[in-house]
DNA sequence: AATGATGTTCCATTATTTGGAACATAGTTG
DNA sequence: CAACTATGTTCCAAATAATGGAACATCATT
């Protein structure tokens, strides 16, 4: 429920995807009275906005009336999803290491200091395109930043870090540039980072890089597991394996990574 | 290349919206002034559109000054595919058809006269969401058109029919209300409907309409492929299956289609 | 150094968005 | 059933944001 009030100057454009981010964000059905409570408009001008939204297919409404956002989407997701060069090469590996785990694999980028996730490959899914893709994450507490990370001069990390709010979500977590460049070294030299419960509790993960040669892509693969079944040492038996699959993955990236490379 | 030049008046968001869809359904890199060719807006107008679209994480640039579809984009479009229940409960039964069939599967639903794809599964395709997944086809021409068709009462059917402009893309295609109707009939008592190349010359397809109690949602399930290698007795064995997918699919429906069934 | 092509900024004019209030439509309760 | 309340929809003068043309900047090429 916590939202992001920033306030882009894109005048009525911020506006309109504000409705579709409350939309997007929310677990439960919003109709349009729920709409009205959390984006702070007046009735009339929300209306209208959401008109033109649902005029344009970005939102639907639907029997209940409640909105969802619209078929529009789909056609741009088919587009972006399968035109996303790095997602693509990348996905055979990370079902290669799925299989091999059985655990599952995230495919994250860094964009500034969050981890954006493009693909995840998890057990009983028969759904790809799961919640947690194009979700983000704080790159000092999970894996896959950190792991993106480590592919950076250290002067790129601070400036990345500098302007971030750490926030201690377990006991675990880095909370400050300095924790995290001091495990940068350790990763840079393993080639693994760590996940070990820092974003969440009772959840922990191996991750490797990935990047173009050029760092205009930087991002990382993981495996994830719960702390109950699978212990920290195996874990590091998969250390290799994930290096392998990172390693895979950029020897089939071109220089640079083009929109559909 | 073939662009839809529809004015919608949503004024502003209608003009960022053509500029998404512009970089979206390119095949090519789109630099700055590739879009100021096919969009006709002044370049500093049109930069500004850009500017906004990028600020709000629509839009990314690349290293090489071309533009695709950004993160803030994915994480719509993830919510977008993984909240569409419908889609989501047909998923498996898709499957299950394609694995029977070996042939290439098709969901869509209708929105008035026309089709909008959900979902596609494909041989070869390790990749799903293919292209064809968000557009449209008219109804009258298509399986799933006219499956979907057979699901609303007579007259609903006229309705959306009459503002329809009937394009003979061939020999086979209806290009009349009444022929539609006509076939409706057959289609109602077998429970299958047939696209036999009225759409593209060699493809054809068997169809099942789904659909929720109230009407609410309308659509099918297809299975094409080309006539070269599948002729029609084939498509005829499998129209069991097809319809048998379509009422396991539907059973599976609650009867009002909320946002996330 | 000059040229042309592309990308960026600026600002008075123009057109769109805004917001409040009035209207409409359920749904609820005394 | 009538009065009431919550919700959804429409309207229009006032406020605001978008427009477009031209000037400026940048870059590659000759």
């Amino acid at each position: 429920m916590a939202s992001t009030k920033i306030d882009h100057d894109t005048g009525t454009l911020g506006k309109a995807v504000a409705v579709l981010e409350a939309i997007a964000v929310s677990d439960t059905p919003m109709r349009f009275r729920d709409l009205t409570n959390c984006i702070d408009q007046p009735r009339g001008t929300l209306h209208r906005q959401v008109s033109n939204l649902l005029e344009e297919g970005l939102l639907e409404i639907n029997a209940d009336q409640s909105y969802s956002l619209g078929f529009r989407f789909l056609k741009f997701a088919a587009r972006a999803w399968s035109s996303n060069g790095f997602r693509e090469i990348a996905e055979p590996h990370l079902k290669a290491l799925h299989e091999l785990t059985g655990e599952t694999i995230h495919l994250g980028i860094l964009k500034g200091a969050e981890v954006i996730y493009l693909d995840k490959v998890e057990s009983r899914q028969a759904v790809r395109m799961h919640s947690q893709v194009g979700n983000s994450s704080p790159c000092y507490c999970t894996g896959v930043g950190k792991a993106g990370l480590s592919a950076l001069p250290n002067a790129e990390i601070i400036a990345r870090l500098s302007d971030v709010n750490f926030n201690q979500f377990t006991s675990t977590t880095l909370t400050s540039p300095q924790a995290v460049l001091s495990e940068i070294d350790e990763i840079r030299a393993s080639g693994n980072a760590y996940d070990r419960e820092e974003h969440e509790p009772g959840i922990h993960c191996i991750a490797a890089p990935v990047f173009t040669e050029d760092r205009s892509v930087v991002g990382g693969l993981s495996v994830t597991a719960p702390c109950y079944r699978v212990p920290v040492e195996k874990l590091e038996a998969w250390a290799a394996d994930v290096r392998n699959a990172a390693k895979a993955i950029m020897e089939e990236l071109p220089i640079k990574m083009g929109p559909r490379a």
